[in-house]
DNA sequence: ATGTTGGCTTCAAGCCGACAA
DNA sequence: TTGTCGGCTTGAAGCCAACAT
C-alpha cells in the first residue's frame, strides 16, 4: 500500500449502522418467514454465491435457456430430441436455497412454469423483493464479510486472523476491558450446524484472532489457503458462516459431486417444451452464466443494436468473489452460438474481443444481457500504480445513466403485455441483430437496465486471475441508476448493491471501505469510487470522478481489488449512521466529545494509528489544506490529495472534502482522515 | 486360568506346517485364479462370514427360497403378486464375494438361474470346491484366527493383545533374538487396503502385542469392544484382516446400510418364477438363515420322517462366531410356516421346543435341513467346569456317522435326476411331513449329510448369548464322517473342519490347540477334544474322549467355547511339518544341531524360557518319565502329565508321548516340552 | 496367557508475542 | 493492519511393565 496510491478516485462514504451489536451467544435457530422455501439461510446463501449472484424471485418472469442449462451439466447434453425452443418464458414458482452437504457449495432449486401462449411475460407479485432477505422495509439488518484464507489461516495449529472490520461489524461486540479481551463466537453454517470459536484480541500490535475451534473448523471443512470464508450477521444478530471454495485443480470429486446431470437438463427441457412445470438446479459458482434470466433484462438487451465494433464493458467477479472487475471489449460479431441447433437463440449471441485478451482467453461469446455498451470516454485516472496484472476499467458516460432511468421507467411502469413464445420467422443472421420475438420497447440503453437481473459467471482463464468471477451488476454499472433516483430523503443514497439480490435494500458493502482497504495490494477502483457518492455529494459537484490525470493503466481497462479480505455488506442507512471508517467506539461518542473545538482538527493517515493535530483556522482554502497535509505526511502528489481526504463533522457526519465550502469545512471538521490507497474507497479509521 | 484346569481333555497334536513362515513384508496384491468373480479375498470373506458359513459353489444345484430371501429384507415383503413357488431349483451361475465399504460387512452376490423343467437338480462341474479357496488339491494354505476385542484392545491409546497362537501361526515369524523382538506386520483388509502394525513381543510375562498402527485401525474402522477381528494368512503368505462386528444395539445406520431391499426380493422372486436368471444378495451374518440351500441338503432333509417328539440337535455359532454350540430340541410340530401363502413350503417347516428354551426364546421354527435327528445317548464327560451359563451338548452316537457315510455315497454318486418345479398336489398339513416334490432317496440320516450345505443363521435371543450364531456344520456333527474316511496316508487325519467351507481341504484349526486353550475362562470342549484325535491315535486307543467323569454340566446340553480368541484355521499338512509350539527358529535348525545325542534331552516347560537337561536313558518307562518331570517342575498331578508332554525327535518330527514305544522314544526324543495349561495342547515355545 | 492399570514418554496441536510487510 | 514465524505450553496418544486373572 504505497502512499502514491493516494490519488485513486475518492470514494465517498455514506452513513449506516448495523443491527444489534451484541448477539446472544448461541443464536436461536433462524426461522425465516420468507416466501421461498429455503434450506439455507438466504442471506448466507447469497453471500456464499458471490457478490454478483442473484436469483430471480418467486413470481418473476424469466427466460429459461436450455443452452445455458446444458452448460451447467457435467457431460454434454443433446437436446435435439426435446424440440425445446432456445428460450422459454417462464414464471418462477419457487426457489429453494440449498447447499451441498459435503462441500457447503451453494446451489438453488428453481421451479419454473412456462408461461402460456399469450400470457404476458412480466413479473407478478412482489417480484422486486429478490428472493431472500429483501424484506418490504428494505432494511435487511445483515452484514457479511468474506476473507480469503491465508496460509496461516488454513494451516494446522494456527488460528484465524480476523480483519478488524469483520470483528467490529460482524462479530458480537467485544468487551475490551477484559484482559485480554476474549469471547466466544457462535457461527451457524449453511447446514444449520453451530460452530464455536474463541475470539480474542491480543498480540502486538493488537489484532483479532479466532483461536480455539478454528482449527477444527478448518479440518472438518477441509479448507485450504485460498478458500473464502464468509461471516454474516443475520437479521436476528446471529452469526452465520459460509464457504466459497476455490476451484480444486484436479479434485474432480469436489467439482463433479452432485452436479447437474445431462439427464436432468434433458428432462427440464422436455418439460419446458411441453409447457409443464419443471425444476432446475442452478450452481451460482459454476463456470457458466445463469440460464434463468429475468425477462426484462433479456428483452431490454435485445433492443440494443448490437453491431460489430460496438464497445462494451462486462462485469466479472474478482478472485475472492467479493468485488467486481469491469473488462472492456468490442463486439466482433453477432451470430448465434449454435446456428444449426438454435439459429435464433440469443444465448451467447455476441462474439467479442477483449482489450485484455490474455485474461479472458476462454471467453469468446457472451450473451447480450451480460454486457453494457459504452461510448468511448477519456480514461479516468487511477493514481496508484497497479501491480502487474491488475487493470482498471473505463467508466461509462453519465448520460448513459439518464438513459437508463428512462429505460427503467419504461419497464417498470409502461411495459406492455406479452408476446407468445413461438419464435419469429426465420431470417438470416450475421453481424446484424436477428429479430427476436421481443417487442421493440425501450431504448438501446434499456438493455443496461434490464441487466439488473444479475447473472453470475465464473471463468477459468489466466492463472493470474484464475478464479476471476464474471457477472453482471444490477444496473450493469457500478451505480444503479434506479437507485440514484431514490427519493431525496435524508437517507443516504447508497446506489450500489454488491453481493445483494435485494434491489430495494440500500446496500453499502463495498463502500464500507474501512475494511476494503487494500492491505498491501493495490486494487479497488472506480466502482467503489463512484459507489460511495451521495446524492448530496453529486449535487455539490464534488468530483466523484477525479480528473487528475495520472497512471493511465498501461492501456488496460479492468480493475480488480486486492485479493485480501473484503466486505460484502448490506446495511440499512439511518439518520444516525456513522461511516465505517469511524473508530469502533465512535458510535458511542460524538465528535464534540473528542474535546476539539471549531478549527481544531485531528488528522490521521489511514494506515497510521497515530493522529496529529492541525489548526484548520490557519488555513484559507482547500488548496492550502492539501499543501499542508502533503507536507505533514510527505505526500508528493498534493494535487491528488483532495479526493482522498474525508472528515467527520462535529455532528458526526462523514463528508468528503469539497462537500461544503471551505469556510463551513473549517468550522465543522473535527477529524480528517487521509485515505492512503487509491483502491481504497473509504477506510481511514483510526 | 487355574492349574486345576490342567486335567482338561488332553488334546493331541498332529503334525503340520504352515505356508512360508516369513511373508514378504508388503504382501503383493493377491490375484486369485478362482472361478468365482471375487472382490474380496474369498478366504477372508469366509473367515469374516463366520465359522459356519458356506456359499454354494458355481455349478451347484440349490433351492432358492423366496421366503428366506424376504427374511433378509429390512422391510416386509409381499410376494403374493409374484406367484413364485416356495422353492425354486436353481443352478449357481456366479458368486461374488463383497464387503460393505463402510462397515467391512461381508455379503455375497449370488447369481442363479432356475433349472428348466425336467433338468436334473444336481450339481455340475467342480461343485465340491465350495466356492472360494477350496482348490482341487484340497490344500488351502490358509490359517485364520479370530479374536473378540477386549476393552483394552478397543480402547484408545492402547494396543492389541495378540494371542500367542495368532502370533505364531498367522503372523510372520518373529525374530526373538532381537531385543525386544519386534517387526512390522502388514495386513490387507477386505477392500485391499494395507494396514501396518508394529508387532512386538514384550512385557512380563512376555506376550505379543500390536502397538503402533493398531489405534489408527481401531478408530478408522470404528471398532468397539466385542467386535471380532479376523487375521488370516493367505495362500501367498500375506496377512489379511477382516471384521465381524457385533450387532450395534441402536445403531440402525449400520444395520440398514446397503441391506437387501424389499423391491430386490420381489424382483428376484419374479424372475425366479419366470425362469429367468436373477441375482440375490446374501448377508451371511444377517439374522436369518441362508435361502439358497444346496439341493441335496434339502432333499435329504425331507427324507426324514419328521414327527412330533423327534429329538434333534442344531448347530449354532458361539458369540465370537468361531465355534459351534449344539442345542438339543424336539419337534413340536410339522406345519408350514405360512400356510396361507405357501402351504407346501418346507421353509421353517418344523416347530420346535428347546431343552434350553431361555437361550433360544426367539427360535420357534426351523427348516429341516438345519437340524439333525439324534437318539438319546449318555452324555460325554466334559472335564473342565463350565462357567455359569455355558452349557455343553450331547454328542451324537458314532453309529450315526456310518449312516452319514452312506448318505454321502448316495448323494455324491448315485443321486438320480430331477423332479420338476411345480409343487405336488395340495394336501392337508399337520404333524406329518407333507409330501414334497422330492424323490424318496437315501435314508433318514441322509438329511444330515445333506446338511453339509452349511446355512448360517444368527439369532438375537437372550442377552447372555445375544449374539449367538446358529448354523450347521458339515456333517451335522463335530466330526465330519466324510473326513474320517480320509485315506490312511501319513497325512494326519484332521477330521473337523471349523469355519471352512472346504470339505475337501484337510483342516486343522481348532486342534492347533495351542491357541484354543481356555484363557482364564473354561471352555474348549468335546468338539475340540475330539477334533484333534488322529486316526493313529484313535487306533492306539489313547483317550481321545477322556473318560474322567467330572462336571456333568448341570443337565445342560449345549456347549460354547469361551468368548476369547479362537482359531479357525485350515492348515495343509506336509511331511516337513513342525508343530506350532516349536520355537520360531527351530525351522532353521534340526534337532541334531542341538548337540544332543540319543538319550540326552532338553526339557522345557511351555511357559518357561529356560530348558533343563534330562537323561532319558536313565528312565525305564513313561511312568518314570512322568514322575521325573513332575519332580523337576513341581507338577503335582503326574497322572495328568502324559497328555501334556510333547517332543521333537532327532528327525524333526513332533510327537506326543505315547506315539511310539518307550524304547523308541528314548532314542529319538531330543526336546521335550511340557504344556503348562490344560486347554493348551501344544505351545511350548521357549 | 492375556486383560487391565497407571506411569511415563513423546509428539503435535495450538496459543502466543515478535517481527515484518 | 495482518501474515508469518519460532518458542512455549498443554494435553493427548500411545508405549510400557506391573499386576491381576
Amino acid at each position: 500500500m504505497s502512499v502514491a496510491a493516494a490519488c485513486a478516485p475518492p470514494p465517498r462514504v455514506g452513513m449506516f449502522t448495523f443491527g444489534e451489536r451484541m448477539a446472544p451467544p448461541p443464536p436461536p435457530p433462524p426461522d425465516r418467514p420468507e416466501g421461498a422455501e429455503s434450506c439455507v439461510d438466504p442471506q448466507l446463501w447469497l453471500a456464499c454465491a458471490g457478490s454478483m449472484c442473484t436469483v430471480p424471485p418467486v413470481g418473476a418472469a424469466v427466460y429459461y435457456f436450455p443452452q445455458g442449462h446444458a452448460e451447467q451439466a457435467s457431460a454434454a447434453v443433446d437436446l435435439s430430441a426435446t424440440r425445446v425452443p432456445p428460450l422459454v418464458p417462464c414464471r418462477v414458482l419457487a426457489v429453494r436455497f440449498m447447499a451441498e452437504p459435503e462441500t457447503d457449495d451453494v446451489f438453488a432449486r428453481i421451479r419454473l412454469v412456462p408461461l402460456r401462449p399469450g400470457e404476458p411475460v412480466v413479473d407478478v407479485g412482489d417480484a422486486d423483493a429478490l428472493g431472500p432477505g429483501g424484506g418490504d422495509d428494505g432494511q435487511p439488518k445483515t452484514a457479511s464479510f468474506a476473507k480469503t484464507l491465508t496460509q496461516s489461516d488454513a494451516s494446522n495449529g494456527s488460528g484465524f486472523s480476523v480483519p478488524r472490520f469483520c470483528a467490529e461489524t460482524i462479530f458480537p461486540g467485544l468487551d475490551y476491558r477484559l484482559r485480554p479481551p476474549v469471547q466466544s463466537v457462535y457461527a451457524r453454517d449453511v447446514h444449520g450446524v453451530d460452530w464455536t470459536f474463541r475470539h480474542i484480541y491480543r498480540g502486538t500490535p493488537r489484532r483479532h484472532l479466532l483461536t480455539t475451534g478454528w482449527s477444527n473448523f478448518v479440518t472438518t471443512k477441509k479448507l485450504l489457503p485460498g478458500d473464502n470464508v464468509v461471516f454474516l450477521r443475520g437479521e436476528d444478530g446471529g452469526i452465520h458462516v459460509g464457504l466459497r471454495r476455490t476451484k480444486r485443480g484436479s479434485l474432480s470429486r469436489w467439482d463433479a459431486y452432485g452436479k447437474v446431470q445431462a439427464a436432468d437438463v434433458a428432462a427440464a427441457a422436455t418439460l419446458a417444451a411441453a409447457g409443464e412445470p419443471f425444476e432446475v438446479v442452478y450452481y451460482p459458482r459454476a463456470s457458466s452464466p445463469g440460464f434463468c434470466v429475468r425477462a426484462a433484462a433479456v428483452r431490454a438487451s435485445m433492443q440494443v443494436q448490437w453491431t460489430s465494433g460496438l464497445r462494451f464493458k462486462m462485469a466479472f467477479e474478482t478472485e475472492d468473489a467479493s468485488r467486481i472487475s469491469w473488462f472492456m471489449g468490442a463486439i466482433a460479431g453477432v451470430q448465434p452460438a449454435d446456428p444449426a441447433r438454435w439459429p435464433r437463440s440469443p444465448w451467447r449471441l455476441l462474439q467479442v474481443t477483449w482489450e485484455e485478451p490474455e485474461l479472458l482467453r476462454n471467453v469468446h461469446r457472451v450473451s447480450p444481457w451480460l454486457v453494457e455498451p459504452v461510448s468511448s470516454m477519456p480514461n479516468l485516472h487511477m493514481p496508484p500504480p497497479f501491480s502487474a496484472p491488475r487493470k482498471k476499467p473505463r467508466i461509462p458516460p453519465y448520460n448513459n445513466e439518464s438513459i437508463l432511468l428512462e429505460g427503467q421507467q419504461l419497464f417498470d411502469t409502461a411495459f406492455p403485455p406479452n408476446h407468445p413464445l413461438p419464435p419469429a420467422p426465420s431470417h438470416g443472421h450475421g453481424f446484424t441483430v436477428p429479430s427476436f420475438p421481443f417487442p421493440e420497447y425501450g431504448s438501446a440503453a434499456a438493455g443496461i437496465q434490464g441487466a439488473r437481473q444479475a447473472q453470475f459467471v465464473q471463468i477459468l482463464s489466466d492463472p493470474h486471475i484464475s478464479n476471476l468471477q464474471r457477472s453482471l451488476l444490477f444496473g450493469g454499472g457500478g451505480i444503479s441508476p434506479a437507485e440514484r433516483r431514490a427519493p431525496p430523503t435524508p437517507r443516504i443514497s447508497t446506489d450500489l448493491i454488491i453481493g445483494s439480490a435485494l434491489p430495494s435494500s440500500p446496500p453499502a458493502g463495498a463502500m464500507k471501505g474501512d475494511d476494503v482497504k487494500p492491505a498491501g495490494r493495490p486494487g479497488v477502483v472506480m466502482l467503489f469510487g463512484r459507489a460511495i457518492l451521495t446524492e448530496e455529494q453529486m449535487k455539490s459537484g464534488s468530483s466523484g470522478v477525479p480528473s487528475s490525470p495520472r497512471a493511465i493503466n498501461r492501456g488496460s481497462f479492468s480493475n480488480t481489488s486486492d485479493g485480501s479480505g473484503s466486505d460484502v455488506t448490506q446495511v440499512s442507512p439511518t439518520k444516525t449512521n456513522l461511516p465505517s471508517w469511524m473508530p469502533p467506539w465512535s458510535g458511542d461518542s460524538s465528535p464534540s466529545e473528542w474535546g476539539l473545538e471549531a478549527g481544531q482538527c485531528k488528522v490521521f493517515v489511514e494506515s497510521d494509528a497515530v493522529g496529529r493535530n492541525l489548526d484548520l483556522s490557519a488555513l484559507g482554502s482547500f488548496e492550502e489544506l492539501y499543501a499542508r497535509l502533503s507536507a505533514m505526511f510527505r505526500i508528493d502528489s498534493a494535487a491528488c490529495l483532495g479526493s482522498h481526504v474525508v472528515y467527520l463533522t462535529a455532528a458526526g457526519e462523514a463528508k468528503h472534502v469539497g462537500d461544503e465550502p471551505f469556510s463551513a469545512f473549517v468550522k465543522s471538521a473535527r477529524r480528517i482522515t487521509i485515505l492512503s490507497d487509491a483502491g481504497s474507497d473509504n477506510t481511514g479509521n483510526v
